[in-house]
DNA sequence: GCGTCCAGGTCTACC
DNA sequence: GGTAGACCTGGACGC
């Protein structure tokens, strides 16, 4: 779909604010989409808003003290005042405009673990998806699943069952709607994006979504336990999904990152991993109170020279 | 080549 | 309220 330049905004993020770090993590995560492209300070990337395909183009003008992003916005149709309103109220919340990282970073001078990992990282900013459904096919694709078999997952969602916006010079294949997905026959879900038993809990998260389900900006506007609640009213998102998707005051352990944390704070790799996870919430949360997303999304993404600190090599679990 | 095992959770049925 | 066991199926691994 071709899309045209409709409006640009500027963005003026709280510093310090890192726009190569947080929107490319240094742990390989992408901001929207996998196939989004970023050269020298310039994102383009593709969500959806109102049903409609949008092309973002994103340029740093500024710097991690005096921070300043160039927004240009692509679409099919003309955006009118109301829209480019909404647009830029989700634009702000997805790159984490408004986050203040002052408490993060003072609570970090304390802290033997988040001590080097914040100079590592200095004005990285967390995770703000710009749209739910993505955030929720990225959770279902990672339960029970190497991550080379998730990928396998997210990558055949995207060519056979997304979209693909042409904009700016750029063609970016983006995830497939809620309704795509919630009218695709559970069968076929299976066979063409190797979903297996997963396939019928992403429909019915894609049914749910197409019905009364509260976006992803109305969600970040609740009450973070009352927004946790209501992900978790969709079939087959629990606490580590829900988590991953809001994760504002989440701790979103798996095992891979229960293994991570358990060294951390206890020096070794737990017996059972999975059995490890609810105690390990309960340390963060007394360590780093509701500054813990922060932390998980600092320790994560700072593996290895985290690593060469404590001398345990923490990128091979 | 072929068989076996298990994964970056969630839900249910049973105590 | 706590806890085994099932869940799809592709890839890794051992033989």
């Amino acid at each position: 779909m071709n899309l045209k330049e409709a409006f640009t905004v500027e963005l003026e993020p709280i510093p310090p604010y890192s726009f190569e770090l947080t929107l490319r993590k240094p742990a390989g995560w992408y901001w929207s989409t996998p196939e989004e492209i970023f050269e020298k300070g310039t994102c383009w990337s593709v969500t959806r808003f109102n049903g409609e395909l949008l092309g973002l183009k994103l340029h740093s003008t500024g710097t991690i003290q005096k921070p300043q992003i160039h927004c240009t916005v692509y679409s099919r149709t003309k955006v009118d005042d109301s829209s480019k309103h909404a647009i830029t109220r989700m634009l702000k919340r997805a790159i984490k405009a408004e986050e203040d990282l002052t408490g993060f970073y003072k609570l970090s001078q304390k802290d033997d673990i988040l001590q080097g990992v914040v100079k590592d990282l200095y004005g990285m900013h967390t995770i703000g998806w710009p749209e739910l459904f993505p955030a929720l096919i990225l959770a279902v694709s990672l339960q029970m699943a190497p991550m080379k078999r998730s990928n396998q997952m997210m990558d055949l969602l995207l060519a056979n069952f997304g979209d693909q916006a042409s904009f700016d010079g750029k063609t970016i294949h983006y995830w497939p709607s809620a309704q795509t997905i919630a009218n695709a026959p559970v069968e076929e879900l299976k066979d063409k994006a190797k979903l297996g038993y997963r396939a019928k809990n992403l429909k019915a998260i894609a049914t749910a979504l197409t019905q009364d389900f509260p976006s992803m900006d109305e969600l970040s506007a609740m009450e973070p336990q009352e927004a946790k609640n209501k992900l978790l009213t969709l079939q087959g998102i629990g606490e580590y999904s829900a988590e991953l998707v809001m994760p504002k005051t989440g701790f979103p352990l798996d095992v891979w990152s229960a293994k991570i944390f358990n060294v951390l704070f206890y020096g070794k790799i737990p017996e059972k991993p999975r059995d490890a996870i609810p105690a390990l919430k309960v340390a963060a949360e007394q360590r780093w109170g509701n500054w813990r997303g922060y932390a998980f999304v600092y320790v994560l993404n700072d593996l290895p020279k985290l690593s060469k600190r404590i001398g345990i090599d923490l990128t091979k679990f």
